[in-house]
RNA sequence: GGGCCCAUAGCUCAGUUGGUUAGAGCGCCACUCUGAUAAAGUGGAGGUCAGUAGUUCGAGUCUACUUGGGCCCA
């Protein structure tokens, strides 16, 4: 069986056929819906092994809401703007920097952004395709420019779509009515490749690299104290920095107020510095003078490194010592360098102290060129680092300097080491104030100020977002504590990037007065548009095109310019719950489709990103929560459960998995793991997959196939197989109790958005059914009279694949439609033509019969230990033994033997079944016993006088207790008198029998070989010879032989004794006690030291 | 420093109202069956369920703390 070929097969036929397209649409008229909103992949490369692993569980839940009826809208997302594109687009066209991009043209940069988002699309498309994913990925009306504009009632939606960057509009609008978008002067992590800020949502994970920096060691002369001390002539204070290019910057020196500093003697130097520190740090001997507190040394007056400088000028008669409570122990001296302009702790502490902010770095990260900075204009942050050394020994500064390997911010799309930079940039406050009305929405300024005292809720974004947060189902639940952490602890989000290829922000500043407007739609700006619409009209609303359009400000009337930064792609991903449901245009279908019932990502950066944007974007329009429940699942791994990483080669690409080990064997593996631990995927796990659930299934199906040819069976015309009310057969009425238990149980699973319990479900059942159901059923299929019992044994196999094939049509979709095809479609009468169109299983509750598991179970449990006490006593299956002894765990279990011993008669080749009372001597000579506490009956009763009971139980005489307990009278236990079902009694094998147990639980087969059954076992070893024979001479099953046995003696006889058993069983139409004849197949055996030849010919 | 998660056999992992004696796969060894055959099954060895304390008649499961690992944030 080739998995892969048959998938490909079924792929084509699958859109040739238009299964596709009416799997889509068989809802259309339910009045059951269900809203999946899909976070949009992004579309910048191929898709990888573990994008399909998210996909898979998206396909999985709509295939399985599908065939439960529900409408749904199928719709998959493309994310477009951003950086990520910008940077691979740089990288195609050997760009360096944006200098490059704007001698380009950004007008021809942003088209090829475009480009490269919609090929990739397509790619994706194509890869989804072939991992099975069912979604509207070819609308029958789409044009290239209902794509730009984002008109797209069917396909997939682009992010970058006109729709969806002027839904962002409106809420940027929003949030401008509320007084909640400012710009605001920070200094952030600033990529001097891009050229722009990173926020702190890109900082956070990949953002930071193992790196190596030369650190130095600075003396500040101090010039006064603040009490008018006298200062010894050289006394320094002593900091330490790993980026020297930020000491022209240099404002103060902080301390901590409760540490301990000291003053030393070190060679020529007198130093200030830490206590703790001094040892690490100081070069050679040196002598402490003197101690203080590090609040008593806040205020002191120093010279700063470069005061020379004109662009320092700002510093020079402010540097000091301030206090910081964070300033530490572990590294450095004690006393932390302070720039407010080139580093964001600094910048905060300088606020707090009104210090001066110097602010060298331009966009590009190069010391700004004039004077201001000497020596270190034009100079780029490595240059400026060695610059500065060189100017700090000359000048006597230096003191010493000291590689240091330590986490460095590093650009997650380029790896360049970032720099820290005054900036101004674009904020949404998210402790913005705001007012919430009795219908729980937003009120205007005015709307609140008119509204009934007490009927308007004062709140603020960030706690409206909180107890939206609050309403939604989380998967796993902490979920929920993870979002509501990043909620409480979220700065305000930073939307600007000072960039190319984004969504425009609608912030228009007027040249004149600096007031700020922000554009609501596109009708808005069409409407105030004073200049260059006419160059807009017609594009997108992106750079360069919209940065044309002037309009006039409502405050001065002069002319308001667009400001040059694009958005925060977040914004792009958040606002799709409103763009892509007609939000703007149709709230009626917005209304019938938001919020969504179920979302589904990766966690790793989820929630400090789309989750996060979701919740910020709806909470502001409609202080509702986006989404009812939220499917998260962790990272993939290679099958060591190593990262994958292209560089390691331990990447697999998405085409190569498909290829090599098929996609309904990925889907399975991600299906049986649970989503919230990673995943370890890879070939090898794959095989694992193949082997032990796959092949198995197909089987189970292929050996239905072969019978049901071979003897012409067909459904009947309903599908059940069979019309008139078959003779089930223990066998059968368990196997159909167990599939409707397995149908409600895996319901259940999928549910709670349990995939991993549904899949082990399936592969328990599936089990079952092929060790245990076909493996006890095959004699009546390929017996050859067909009657009732046969015909019962198919209907209910066939009920159970036909099932089976629904249930696990959704997670493994090929090899289902193949199983489907040829069982179903085309056999039955108005059947659905293909799987993925049939409904979802319901549970017939009355055929679950309990006892019939239980029964069942118990069957299996002892027909495993009588496997077991036979393999003990080197006894072949093939020899038949006189007697199963069996004891059982629970009383009521005895009177399951009668029903379930014509099948362990069977199944283990014995001639009866006897049940052995607890603890009975029967049998004769039990070895010993060994007697437990019956934990479920004795606790209640009991209570804290278990512990005394255990005691003496274990001191008692097992044989007396175990007789006792036989016997039916009480045990008496010192002071306690036990009932004998208060106890478990254990015991261990009878002479002439070998014994297994397990569980309480225990089975013996009688090791005494009667002559009868000897014979018995010789004719079925002669039986077992010919049966290969036949397979080895080419025979059909049905095929009928001549048989000639040369033998003598015992063999001989056990033959003539049983000639009718073994003309039956090889289907011989005569015995013949003779040597083969020339034409035979032949064989000669050795069966118990006598030689037997074996030959056969088709009669 | 704060939040979240994890710790079960050599390895990878199941184990969701607390219930008798904790399971699977892989790997190793020994077998069996073979008309499911590019299979399948059985047995064996392998566990202080990270540790400590608590709640309870009873804890892998609940609680607290500790240790180790991971993720997220300061």
């Amino acid at each position: 069986m080739d998995f892969v070929a048959n998938e490909e097969r079924t792929l084509k036929w699958w859109y040739e056929a238009g299964i596709v397209d009416r799997y889509l649409h068989r809802n259309d008229r339910s009045p059951r819906k269900w809203s999946f909103i899909d976070g949009p992949i992004t579309a910048n490369n191929p898709m990888g092994v573990h994008h399909a692993w998210g996909r898979m569980y998206k396909d999985l839940f709509l295939r399985w809401r599908n065939m439960q009826g529900y409408r749904q809208r199928f719709q998959n997302g493309f994310d477009g703007q951003g950086l990520w594109v910008e940077v691979n687009v740089e990288k195609d066209l050997g760009f360096k920097s944006k200098k490059d991009i704007e001698a380009y043209g950004i007008a021809k940069f942003v088209e090829e952004c475009k480009a490269r988002v919609r090929h990739y699309a397509a790619v994706q498309t194509e890869q989804s395709k072939r991992l099975g994913y069912f979604m509207d990925w070819e609308p029958s009306s789409h044009t290239d420019e209902q794509e730009r504009r984002g008109d797209i009632s069917g396909g997939s939606y682009h992010t970058m779509s006109d729709e969806n960057n002027y839904t962002i509009w409106h809420f940027l609008k929003a949030c401008h009515e509320r007084g909640w978008l400012y710009e605001g002067t920070d200094v952030m992590p600033w990529c001097p490749r891009c050229g722009t800020g990173l926020s702190q949502h890109e900082i956070v994970t990949e953002g930071y690299q193992e790196l190596t920096h030369t650190s130095v060691y600075v003396k500040l002369p101090v010039l006064s104290k603040h009490n008018g001390e006298t200062t010894e002539a050289g006394e320094s204070l002593v900091v330490w920095t790993t980026t020297p290019w930020t000491l022209p910057a240099n404002v103060a020196a902080a301390v901590n107020p409760e540490h301990t500093y000291v003053k030393v003697k070190n060679g020529d130097d007198t130093l200030w510095l830490g206590a703790q520190r001094a040892k690490a740090v100081l070069k050679g001997e040196y002598e402490v003078i003197e101690q203080r507190r590090g609040s008593e040394m806040v205020g002191w007056r120093y010279r700063g490194p470069f005061d020379g400088l004109p662009g320092a000028s700002e510093a020079k008669d402010a540097h000091r010592v301030i206090e910081w409570d964070d300033v530490g122990e572990e590294e450095g001296t004690g006393i932390v360098h302070i720039a407010p302009g080139a580093g964001a702790e600094d910048f905060k502490l300088g606020k707090e102290n009104a210090l001066p902010v110097i602010a060298p770095l331009d966009e590009s990260g190069v010391y700004v060129t004039g004077p201001a900075f000497g020596q270190f204009a034009g100079k780029a942050v490595p240059q400026v680092n060695e610059a500065v050394l060189d100017a700090l020994r000359q000048t006597g500064a230096f003191y010493k300097t000291e590689k240091i390997k330590h986490r460095y911010p590093v650009c997650w799309r380029c790896n360049t080491e970032l720099v820290f930079r005054l900036v101004s940039e674009w904020f949404i406050n998210m402790d913005g104030k705001g007012f919430i009305g009795p219908d729980g929405k937003w009120l205007s300024a005015t709307e609140a100020a008119k509204a009934a005292p007490g009927t308007a809720k004062a709140t603020t974004y960030r706690e409206q977002m909180i107890e939206v947060t609050q309403k939604i189902r989380w998967v796993p639940s902490f979920g929920l504590d993870r979002e509501l952490d990043w909620l409480r602890n979220m700065h305000d989000w930073m939307i600007s990037k000072k960039r190319y290829w984004g969504l425009a922000l609608p912030i228009w500043k007027c040249e004149e007065c600096g007031n700020v407007d922000v554009m609501g739609s596109e009708t808005e700006l069409k409407g105030r548009a004073v200049e260059g619409w006419a160059e807009f009209d017609g594009h997108s609303p992106h750079r360069p095109w919209v940065d044309a359009v002037k309009v006039a400000c409502p405050k001065c009337g002069a002319k308001a310019s667009r400001i040059k930064d694009v958005g925060n792609p977040w914004l792009d991903a958040g606002i799709v719950p409103f763009s892509t449901l007609g939000y703007r245009h149709d709230r009626r279908h917005w209304n019938e489709w938001y919020p969504a019932d179920w979302i589904s990502e990766s966690f790793p950066g989820q929630f400090r990103n789309w989750f996060y944007s979701l919740l910020a974007m709806s909470t502001a329009l409609e202080n509702h929560e986006p989404f009812k429940a939220c499917f998260t699942y962790a990272l993939m791994r290679d099958e060591k459960g190593e990262e994958m990483h292209k560089s390691k080669g331990n990447a697999i690409w998405f085409e190569d998995g498909a290829k090599k080990m098929g996609v309904d064997v990925m889907r399975w593996q991600f299906s049986r793991h649970t989503p919230a631990q990673n995943i370890n995927f890879g070939y090898a796990p794959g095989d694992e997959v193949r082997r032990q659930f796959l092949i198995p299934l197909w089987n189970v199906y292929s050996f239905f196939v072969t019978y049901a040819n071979l003897d012409g069976w067909t459904p009947s015309h309903d599908g059940r197989g069979d019309a008139s009310a078959p003779a089930w057969s223990e066998l059968d009425r368990w196997l159909l109790s167990e599939l409707n238990r397995v149908t409600s149980v895996v319901t259940r699973h999928l549910e709670e958005w349990r995939p991993e319990a549904a899949a082990h479900e399936l592969e328990e059942f599936v089990d079952r059914l092929s060790n245990w159901y076909v493996r006890r059923s095959r004699r009546r299929f390929w017996k050859s009279e067909s009657d009732a019992d046969k015909a019962a044994a198919y209907a209910a196999l066939y009920q159970c694949l036909t099932t089976l094939t629904r249930l696990l049509a959704p997670f493994i979709p090929f090899v289902t439609e193949e199983m489907y095809q040829n069982l179903v479609a085309g056999r039955v009468a108005g059947a659905p033509d293909s799987v993925h169109l049939t409904d979802w299983p319901t549970s017939d509750a009355s055929l679950i019969d309990e006892e019939l598991a239980a029964r069942t179970g118990l069957a299996i449990k002892l027909a495993s230990l009588g496997r077991s006490a036979r393999a003990s006593s080197k006894l072949k299956v093939r020899q038949p033994l006189a007697e199963l002894a069996v004891e059982l765990r629970e009383a009521k279990e005895y009177a399951y033997l009668p029903v379930i011993e014509p099948q362990l008669l069977d199944e283990l080749n014995v001639k009866r079944v006897r049940g052995v009372a607890k603890g009975a001597s029967a049998g004769g000579g039990l070895l010993s016993y060994n007697i437990k506490p019956n934990l479920p009956k004795l606790g209640p009763k009991y209570g804290k006088q278990m512990a005394e009971i255990r005691a003496l139980l274990s001191k008692a005489d097992p044989a007396a207790v175990a007789g006792a307990a036989e016997r039916g009278q009480t045990i008496k236990l010192g002071e306690f008198e036990l009932a004998p079902d208060e106890v478990l009694i254990e015991k261990v094998a009878p002479a002439g029998y070998a014994v297994a147990s397990d569980g309480g639980y225990a089975a013996a087969v009688m090791t005494e070989i009667t002559p009868e059954l000897k014979a018995e076992g010789t004719a079925r070893e002669v039986v077992h010879l010919v049966q290969n024979l036949r397979k080895t001479a080419g025979l059909e099953i049905s095929d009928r032989i001549t048989l000639y046995i040369g033998s003598s003696g015992a063999v001989r006889a056990a033959l003539e004794a049983l000639d009718t058993y073994v003309r039956e069983e090889t289907l011989a139409v005569s015995v013949s006690h003779l040597a083969p004849a020339a034409d035979m197949a032949a064989e000669s055996h050795d069966i118990e030291g006598e030689n037997v030849t074996i030959g056969l010919r088709k009669a």
